[in-house]
DNA sequence: CCTCATATGTCAGTACTCTTACATACAGTG
DNA sequence: CACTGTATGTAAGAGTACTGACATATGAGG
């Protein structure tokens, strides 16, 4: 293993695992985990999506998101249409209830990313979203790339 | 939500997400998972490390990590002690097997690691090492800091 | 010496996510 | 029209990690 860059893959492990701890910690009080507000938070942002277009943003396979909203369902966060217009895919959107946890959970959310940016300057939080940007593009896609040499 | 920096727990998560997919799939023809990885990694930083030290170091709970050293000692990856010299815990270290089978998996993950910077110069790949760095100190902590005003 | 706090190992139960598999609905092509 | 490919929804099962609880071993302090 090389000396500098290598541990860039434990650093982001890291982040990770404690960004989700704290934001797990700050939703508890409203019942919420992180994987539901991720889910209300797409569903705000593309309403009428379908399951598994919402299942491909928050990075979880169809089925977990099909439990995870059903579960939004029963507390009346969400709502689905029983039967799709057109194809398969049965849209999903916010109810009135769901809007009102959604703001409350984004305000505690909002306080963490800031709280985890708070060592950096603007210009090293851009350069930060820079840096994830670019290694997300260099990921995207699977295998491997073009063998070197 | 603001509108610059907030998407940047979001893109630390699908990075994270991405690079463990990537690692998934080099590690498979070995037959090891990135957490099989992960412990192996620190058993060799770390030899003569407890389940519990290693389970911190790779963010699981340490009964988790049992099971895992239990499955990495049937595969005679490590070995451990079965009596402790001193306190409760039984130092577990790489067998020449998981010496050998580490070796294999690094250089795929530095692979993968490499890829995933590809796209960014040194001091690119710097400074979102230290953004990262700034973002674990500062959620290194459990609870809340301070609250503002 | 005794007590308390901390750390480790372990067991049992729970919850969550994934893999695998199949049925359905549309789009494109012959 | 029939066939193929892709996308979605759903169901069943396995695998994995977590929470809660308890016993054990050491060190600090009275």
């Amino acid at each position: 293993m090389a000396i500098d860059s290598p541990q860039i893959g434990y650093l982001l492990k890291h982040a990770q695992s404690l960004l989700h701890a704290r934001m797990e910690e700050a939703l508890r009080p409203l019942g919420l985990t992180v994987s539901h507000y991720s889910c209300l938070h797409h569903l705000r942002l593309e309403p009428g999506i379908s399951s598994s277009a919402l299942a491909r943003r928050t990075f979880v396979t169809r089925q977990s998101m099909n439990v995870m909203l059903q579960q939004l369902i029963d507390r009346g966060l969400v709502s689905r249409a029983d039967r799709a217009d057109s194809g398969r895919a049965l849209p999903a959107a916010l109810t009135r209830d769901g809007i009102a946890a959604l703001d409350a959970a984004e305000r505690l959310v909002d306080g963490v990313e800031q709280r985890m940016l708070s060592g950096l300057t603007p210009a090293q939080s851009a350069a930060l979203g820079r840096g994830l940007a670019a290694s997300v593009a260099a990921l995207a896609v699977s295998g491997m790339p073009p063998a070197s040499t």
